[in-house]
RNA sequence: GCCCGUGUAGCCCAAUCGGCAGAGGCAGCGGACUUAAAAUCCGUUCAGUGUGGGUUCGAGUCCCACCGCGGGCACCA
């Protein structure tokens, strides 16, 4: 192989112009270099050490470069042109920083299990390991057409048993590890589930009921254990989607209660599943948040979904024991008038009255004859409805009164105890002290059941609403034991928690809205779990060694679906299905033995939680990753973060959709594995951008049924009408989908203009992070920048170089460096858009010249070369260089160059423009004042008037103030 | 309802610290070239920055209120 690719000799196209750069041109230009870097492996990533290391590449000489995409699903409807975008810009940014000397690595591997793989094959009645490689080998297609300088070594799929084998392995150190909440300062860590029976063999750690740990019995002993462990099997309530046929994490339910894929409802049930103890690793992933370059927008998704809130937890007396609530406002407890909690609370039995006590309203009963009869039907009525019901009601406030009553240890009041269903089990501790003085829903409550109101925080002068959620001094909270009055919020909280905590009532506390992550689902595609119940039904762990667990055949890839709204039917995973699978005969240290398999797999996140990692090392079999190669990729870098770098990749981008699935579970998974000493960062994913979506229009016709969007047309142009096929149709905006039938793909896109047109043109639309419109139309103005960029390099008449070795002339110079520091600038910031239309300006400037000096339109095609590689490629070794540009150095500014000859000074008077200067960039102060006053547009502006006073700001702007 | 982002020409978008509103592209218009067309080249029209106030010598940029669009959260105690 020679060192530059071999050029096709043949004219492209016919016709006075045999070598105009067409798509027919670029295409086998592009399918030339493609070959070319594949063949050379120009860009394989050398590793510091192990089976990806190049001896004669020291690469301790470079600064690396970590690079990714979000992992990308491979689905059947294949590609459009919105995919590409963020592939694009990240290859970019890694040709951009190899040029810059950097060691990059950047490479694609696929996200493969999961739920529209297998309705995929269900539906086409494949297996969904066929179908998955089909678009896996489609998808590689496409995207090997853009020409991305991927490390080709390093790709991967998540339904690779090599990959597999290491996904179970992190489960299963998961499930043997525990966390520690004393360690680190109270910070916490994850140890492993060792530790843990060691504290408790050696007493150091107390049983539940006090006995010796030697005195209990095995399975006793193993269920306090299991109790421990991060990955568990609980048997909880759960998000169970009958129409899905398995159940989902919380944060896979939307808002109204429907599962994210297929927007089914979603049910609780109680079922026994895998629970991952995520919320032990809450305030770190909180916290670590500080320590991370990520989207202000998604760290905030991210706080928020956590819910950490402190407060305090008190407890008021009642005649059926404490009644605990939570409480953000601790120091509101003296305006507490009633209570309120959940229907499902367990201590409503026990706090329903046999009659209604005096002087009861009859609002309170809800029109029962008695305590009971109100809240069983209370109960039953909040039972029934659905989460989009309780949320359609409302702010409708409905509860009923329990007939009892509880004392607030404040003031020893007694204050009515309702049930009602604004009030959410699943939050604090499913009861609450209502404060309708300062709380907006004790507020209505305390309104509808005229219930009394006490004002403890002062409302400022003038204050007309209702509740008062506002900082102000307290007022009527004043007791035998405490005094708040005169205090401000958070004084006052500081000094009722300690009154609190003295008097026994209760002690300041966080709560989280953070749940435990449901990790098993009844599905087919999936990592089977590397887990087996023993005879006592406890979960027992495959050995090491024999991982991965692979799928079994399976006579029907679907789990069993029942009717959407069949909320009392129960999930049936396909592995159920294979008897001779699920039960085993295996001998794990205690002799052969009968052991029943795990039939869930694990939800398709589990993949997409470590991959970072195994581009690093991906041939690893001994090893999740080589410890060296780990530190030296993705290790903490002080001179990036500070001395609180937690290491991790160095630029992730990706939609945001993602902000609070897969970024949180992988920084969960991360801490885990960096807790127990397997990784040196223990945050994945150092810097996040969000790319914005191409999005696109759509037409409907009178029957609101979609029509193709490129047979629409627009008659007259610009007039907002949209006709297709002679009638009348609405335009829509928004996605760019199949089904929308506005798709287009990026194989149209190669075939009409070429990859380096199709990147060109993606790269120029706007800023990454925004979403913006589609319009095939306008392609052709990147196609034109690259023909023009042709024509200054190549003669479209003879094929043969036409660029001179005279020397560029002083403007050329300047333009060209004063292009290439804003280029250099524009390409570090991700701003792609700004760093086009400067090239296309110093491109059009070459343009003019009767000759193209080599000294501009070489570095010329060094910075369009990460953008438009393959074009760059080929102009460079026409130009006579037989290396690859892929490692040429990005040029720099010449500093004297930078700074102009002379500026324009704009003279203004009054803040009007009147006269504009020729000055030298040093000049003055006092220089241009004296010229400014001297200009005959000046004087005529002011028209006899004083000057009161003059602004300069040299060299660009004078300003005259008329008197 | 609350929070975040955003609004510049027919369209996509530029505009360091507040300092000439326009870099680039699309579309349109005119011209050159051509028998003609395409392509190419040259030239060019079009907004005063969503609305209303304010600060300033000077506001697209800063502050306040409102409107439109996009997104997040939504009885979380």
């Amino acid at each position: 192989m020679s060192t530059t690719a071999e050029r096709a000799t043949v004219p492209s196209a016919d016709g006075d112009v045999p070598y105009r750069y067409t798509a027919a041109l670029a295409g086998e230009i592009e399918k030339r270099w493609q070959d070319y870097w594949d063949a050379e492996g120009t860009f394989h990533t050398p590793n510091p050490s192990g089976a990806l290391a190049e001896p004669d590449w020291d690469v301790s000489s470079k600064k690396k470069f970590f690079l990714m995409d979000m992992f990308p699903y491979p689905s059947g409807a294949g590609l459009h042109v919105g995919h590409p975008l963020g592939y694009i810009a990240t290859d970019v940014t890694g040709r951009f920083r190899r040029m810059c000397g950097d060691n990059v690595l950047h490479a694609l591997a696929y996200d493969a299990f999961g739920l529209p793989a297998e309705q995929y094959a269900v539906q086409t009645g494949q297996h969904p390991r066929k179908t998955t490689e089909e678009n896996i080998t489609t998808m590689r297609r496409q995207l090997r057409r853009l020409g991305l300088a991927h490390d080709g070594r390093r790709t991967f799929a998540t339904i690779d048993p090599g990959y597999i084998k290491w996904t179970q392995w992190i489960f299963l150190q998961i499930f043997e590890s525990w966390y520690d909440t004393e360690a680190d300062g109270g910070r916490g860590r994850a140890r492993p589930i060792a530790d843990l029976v060691a504290a408790y063999e050696s007493g150091e750690r107390a049983t539940p009921d006090g006995r010796a740990w030697a005195d209990l019995e095995e399975v006793e002993r193993r269920r306090i254990i299991d109790g421990h462990r991060l990955a568990y099997v609980s048997e909880s309530p759960v998000n169970w989607c009958p129409g899905l046929g398995t159940v989902l994490a919380n944060e896979e339910v939307t808002a109204e209660g429907r599962s994210e894929r297929g927007n089914y409802p979603v049910f609780k049930r109680n079922l026994r599943q895998w629970m991952m103890r995520i919320t032990a690793y809450a305030d770190r992933l909180v916290d670590d948040l500080e320590r991370i370059d990520w989207p202000e927008k998604v760290k905030t998704m991210q706080r928020n979904w956590i819910g950490r809130s402190t407060g305090a937890n008190v407890r008021f007396p009642t005649a059926a024991g404490d009644l605990e609530v939570f409480t953000t406002r601790p120091d509101t407890l003296f305006g507490a008038t009633f209570m309120v909690v959940a229907p499902e609370h367990p201590l409503v039995d026990e706090l329903t009255a046999v009659a209604w006590p005096e002087q009861t309203e009859d609002a309170w009963t809800g029109g029962y004859g008695s305590p009971a009869e109100a809240v069983t039907a209370y109960r039953k009525q909040a039972a029934a409805k659905t989460e989009v019901e309780r949320q359609v009601e409302g702010k409708d406030k409905t509860g009923v009164f329990t007939g009892s009553f509880a004392t607030n240890p404040t003031n020893g009041e007694q204050i009515p105890i309702f049930i009602a269903d604004y009030v959410l089990m699943g939050y604090g501790t499913g009861a609450i002290m209502a404060v309708p003085g300062q709380d907006e829903r004790d507020w209505e409550f305390a309104e509808r059941f005229r219930l009394p109101i006490i004002r403890t925080v002062q409302p400022p002068e003038g204050f007309d609403g209702k509740a008062y959620v506002g900082e102000g001094p307290a007022i009527n909270s004043a007791g035998d034991g405490v005094s708040l009055n005169g205090l401000g919020v958070a004084e006052a909280k500081e000094k009722i928690i300690s009154w609190l905590e003295s008097a026994g009532y209760g002690e300041g506390t966080v709560t989280y809205r953070l749940r435990d992550w449901l990790f098993s689902r009844q599905r087919y595609w999936g990592e089977p779990f590397p887990i087996v119940y023993d005879e006592n039904d406890l979960p027992v762990a495959i050995p090491l060694e024999q991982l991965p667990v692979l799928l079994p055949e399976v006579p029907d890839y679907s789990p069993k679906t029942y009717d959407a709204d069949a909320a009392d039917t129960e999930p049936e995973p396909p592995l159920a299905r294979v008897p001779e699978w699920v039960y085993v005969e295996m001998d794990l240290g205690d002799g052969p033995k009968r052991y029943r398999r795990d039939t869930n797999t694990m939800p398709n996140w589990a993949g997409s939680c470590w991959y970072h990692m195994r581009y690093l090392d991906p041939t690893n079999d001994e090893k999740l990753v080589d410890p060296e190669i780990e530190r030296y990729w993705m290790g903490p870098r002080p001179e990036r973060g500070g001395p609180n770098d937690p290491g991790g990749v160095d630029l992730y981008v990706g939609g945001v959709e993602h902000a609070v699935l897969h970024l949180l579970y992988a920084r969960f998974w991360q801490k885990v594995l960096f807790d127990l000493g397997h990784v040196s960062s223990d945050e994945p994913y150092y810097k996040l951008f969000n790319q914005g979506y191409i999005q696109a229009y759509a037409f409907t016709d009178a029957r609101g049924q979609y029509v193709p969007a490129d047979e629409v047309v627009e008659e007259p142009a610009d007039s907002g009408q949209f006709f297709w096929n002679g009638q009348p149709v609405h335009r829509e905006y928004g996605k760019i989908g199949k089904s929308l039938k506005n798709a287009v793909s990026p194989d149209e896109m190669y075939e009409s203009y070429g990859a380096d047109t199709f990147r060109v043109y993606e790269m120029s639309m706007g800023p990454l992070e925004q979403s913006k419109p589609w319009d095939t139309r306008a392609v052709s103005g990147a196609q034109r920048f690259l023909q023009r960029l042709w024509r200054n390099v190549i003669s479209e008449e003879t094929g043969e170089v036409v660029t001179v070795d005279e020397p560029a002339d002083d403007a050329t110079r300047r333009v060209l460096h004063q292009t290439i520091d804003a280029v250099r600038t524009d390409m570090a910031g991700l701003r792609f858009n700004t760093a086009i239309s400067r090239m296309i300006e110093l491109n059009n400037h070459l343009t003019k010249l009767d000759s193209v000096p080599r000294e501009a339109v070489e570095p010329l095609v060094q910075m369009v070369a990460p953008i438009a590689p393959h074009i760059a490629e080929e102009l460079w070794s026409r130009l006579g260089h037989t290396e690859t540009l892929a490692f040429a150095p990005f040029p720099e500014p010449d500093p004297a160059l930078l700074i102009a000859e002379t500026v324009t000074c704009v003279v203004q008077v009054a803040g009007k423009v009147r006269d504009r200067l020729e000055v030298s960039p040093s000049a003055d102060d006092s220089t241009l004042e004296e010229l400014a006053l001297a200009s005959d547009a000046v004087q005529r502006a002011l028209d006899g008037r004083g000057v009161r006073k003059v602004i300069v700001r040299a060299p660009k702007l004078v300003n005259v103030v008329p008197a």
